[in-house]
DNA sequence: ACTCGTTAACTGTCGCGACAGCAAATGTCC
DNA sequence: GGACATTTGCTGTCGCGACAGTTAACGAGT
């Protein structure tokens, strides 16, 4: 591959990466059109997650994409707020099982509506076809991203 | 019930975003190859745009995508390092210029490879075009965002 | 049964993003 | 020349990501 200082790598990254200032902007309005709800981006997909029944932290962190670290504290701060509990799991003393409250149940519902707003925002004028292209290229990316050095 | 109700947008979109984590996980794995040099990603792009000439905060806040609070900070800590100095704008009394020390602009030549390197692994596997359509879709993404409420 | 390695959750620290609010300097328009 | 909104940089606050280090519990191996 040619290392050309001025090849188009330089527009995806080279100081304010546009895929990384891209997907800060749609974690920021996610934000904005979660803030009536007085959810963050990450407490609700928690909050999703954990109403299917992905309810270990360990689970969990896995499908937000975090470390262990921002987990406990991410259910910190929504156990503050009452929407979930910690319970010991029965099997294993040291894990613990996430529990929606009835306050946290009960906002579930009104978050893939929000979801969907996003998408159709951040989808405007895109095929089926090009948003399927950019989904594989993201994974290929995030692939080549997990398991190189 | 998973796998299928909406459409393809969930898997970018609800919770845990695709795009999101990726543009997380391409952050992180930039500071990583930084940090021999003691700097993180926005350090690093902050001494490159520096260094070409843009040198007020309100324009380098422009470039990075982050606000004027963020700027501050990130001025402050380069400052902390001996990296580079405000001096007075000598038109606009409100505004900055921001010149590199010498240990600053010393720092400057080694930050293209690093981001070479990464574009190469991010990239491992992608034809010309399949980077020129990434970097599109992922402008016109941005402008959805921008654009729209 | 005991060591040994691993896993689970937690805590401390640092850098960063976004929002809100602030003071001083600037430009504008009457 | 004075009222006005705007711009520029700053500070405070909060949520989050990553890294390092800790403790308790589990599991396999000898």
């Amino acid at each position: 591959m040619t290392e050309n200082p001025k090849s188009p790598f330089e527009l995806i990254l080279g100081g304010g990466s546009l895929l990384v200032q891209v997907g800060r902007e749609l974690n920021t309005e996610t934000e904005r059109r979660l803030a009536p709800l007085g959810l963050t981006a990450q407490q609700a997909a928690l909050l999703l997650h954990a109403a299917r029944g992905d309810s270990t932290p360990s689970l969990l962190k896995s499908r937000l994409g975090t470390d262990t670290a921002g987990m406990t504290r991410l259910l910190d701060r929504l156990q503050a707020k009452g929407l979930l509990r910690r319970v010991g799991h029965p099997q294993d003393r040291r894990s613990i099982v996430i529990e929606l409250t009835d306050a946290g149940r009960a906002l579930v519902p009104s978050l893939p509506p929000v979801f969907g707003g996003i998408s159709h925002q951040v989808f405007a004028g895109f095929s089926p076809e090009e948003v399927a292209q950019v989904t594989d290229m993201l994974r290929r990316i995030m692939n080549n991203l997990a398991g190189g050095s």
